[in-house]
RNA sequence: GUGGAUGUAGCUCAGCUGGUUAGAGCAUCAGGUUGUGGCCCUGAGGGUCGAGGGUUCAAAUCCCUUCGUUCACCCCA
């Protein structure tokens, strides 16, 4: 299926290794594991995700035939929180939580590089803090867990929406000022304009960029409140020695967004699909699903580009290599070898042993292909004689095993 | 969803304006070395040329369809 991969082998240790990395970040500052179903009824995201954002309009994989319309879930957070309140891990005036996250995402757009149609994410879930110190923490966490990967070089860019009456006022503003220039927008502009309006800020059209230029701005149509809510962040992100580049016209595809929205972006060859962690700030988000009034914010990171990026700086990751492999030359040995395998293994070490019938020199070529640390032969002699020979591939060099001492400790 | 590139051996790729049994390197196996890796030499095995249809005396090669991969738009992690 299209966009869709099997994982194996050092890709999966690199994506395990990146989730314990960031996990052990999680733990530190509280957060708890939660897992939801990959698939929820079709009307949360709907109601969560916004109508007419891409995401519903034409990448959601919906089981149309079910009642109620099931859906594979394009993104954590409605799921998430639908989990908390239905089973009352949180209600409105408590102290608050933090949960985290991890698993696959599905959404149906054309595969291209960084972009799969499931897709990892861990996201983690502030909820019950209204004041900006969530927004410096949350942060903070991400920077300092990234900056200790070997990805390159990233950004972090913040912007403000303001709250729920502040961007309802904005929208409108906007609205009238791109539907007096209706003829300047690109064509998807256009119908953006009914449907979200915020988006036209975020093309990449010269037209509409210019037409941007001289739009209103929503920092100018923010109340005191948001405003500093706002400063306190920059102020408090600025203090932490967390740099960070304020874009004006970032705006997320996802409608529940209010005030902080954030995104990392990774400035060392991903492509076009460059974004490593999104997120923000959805006060209004509980209420929808829930209706509770609480304060929350959320973040979300894409593995797989993490992955890719530590691919691509090369990065040594230690290979997996047998500790030994038994070779046995003929009837006697196989006999013999079968009793060690299964005590050998019992120590958890990588004991290899090859059972085709090829030649000793062939299973030699296989034990030094896959980096076999060590090498014995068993035939008829060394059981004999109770002596065999350990080669240590590495050293070139061999040693006698009386065989009354235990092999384990020659290993 | 739109546009471009691409699909030949396990892997990386040659194969000209259609022309006999489709090639190379790496890898594999065997032998040189009767039971010992990396280097070297010799040989062998391995392909419905992505799939389906069409044009032709003749298709890996030209045309159509379809599937997969990939990059960009769009969107986002």
């Amino acid at each position: 299926m299209q966009g869709i991969k099997d994982l194996f082998y050092q890709d999966l240790e690199i994506r395990n290794w990146i989730c314990e990395h960031i996990l052990k970040f999680l733990y530190s500052y509280g957060y708890l594991e939660i897992q939801t179903p990959i698939m929820e009824e079709r009307d949360l995201f709907f109601r969560s995700v916004g109508e007419s954002s891409d995401i519903m309009e034409k990448e959601l994989y919906t089981l149309d035939s079910l009642r109620p319309k099931i859906s594979l879930r394009p993104e954590g957070t409605a799921g998430v929180v639908r989990a908390i309140f239905r089973n009352k891990l949180f209600y409105s005036g408590q102290d608050f939580i933090k949960v985290f996250y991890r698993g696959s995402m599905f959404r149906h757009n054309r595969p291209q590089k960084g972009r799969l149609r499931e897709f990892m994410q861990i996201g983690g879930e502030f909820f019950g803090i209204k004041e900006p110190i969530a927004e410096i923490e949350v942060l903070a966490m991400v920077h300092q867990f990234l900056k200790k990967l070997p990805i390159g070089d990233f950004v972090l860019e913040i912007n403000t929406l303001g709250n729920k009456e502040e961007r309802k006022i904005y929208i409108e503003l906007l609205f009238k000022y791109f539907e007096g220039n209706i003829v300047h927008l690109c064509k998807e502009c256009q119908s953006r304009l009914f449907k979200s309006v915020l988006r036209v800020l975020d093309c990449k059209h010269e037209k509409c960029k210019r037409l941007v230029l001289t739009a209103p701005s929503l920092l100018d149509n923010l109340g005191r409140e948001s405003l500093s809510h706002f400063d306190i962040i920059l102020n408090g992100l600025m203090e932490l020695g967390v740099p960070y580049v304020v874009n004006r016209n970032l705006v997320r595809g996802l409608e529940y967004y209010t005030r902080t929205v954030f995104e990392f972006l990774s400035t060392d060859g991903l492509g076009a699909q460059n974004s490593i962690v999104g997120g923000g700030r959805y006060d209004n988000l509980v209420n929808i699903i829930a209706g509770e009034d609480v304060p929350a914010l959320g973040f979300a990171v894409g593995v797989d580009r993490l992955e890719m990026l530590i691919k691509k700086n090369s990065i040594n990751f230690l290979e997996k290599r047998p500790d030994l492999s038994i070779i046995y030359a003929d009837e006697y040995g196989k006999q013999q070898v079968l009793k060690w395998l299964i005590n050998l293994r019992s120590s958890g070490k990588w004991i290899d042993c090859d059972y085709r019938d090829v030649s000793v020199r062939a299973k030699m070529r296989r034990a030094n292909r896959i980096k076999s640390k060590k090498v014995i032969i068993i035939g008829e002699d060394e059981i004999k004689k109770k002596i065999a020979i350990i080669k240590d591939m590495d050293m070139h060099s061999e040693e006698a095993w009386d065989m009354k001492k235990s092999l384990l400790e020659m290993i």
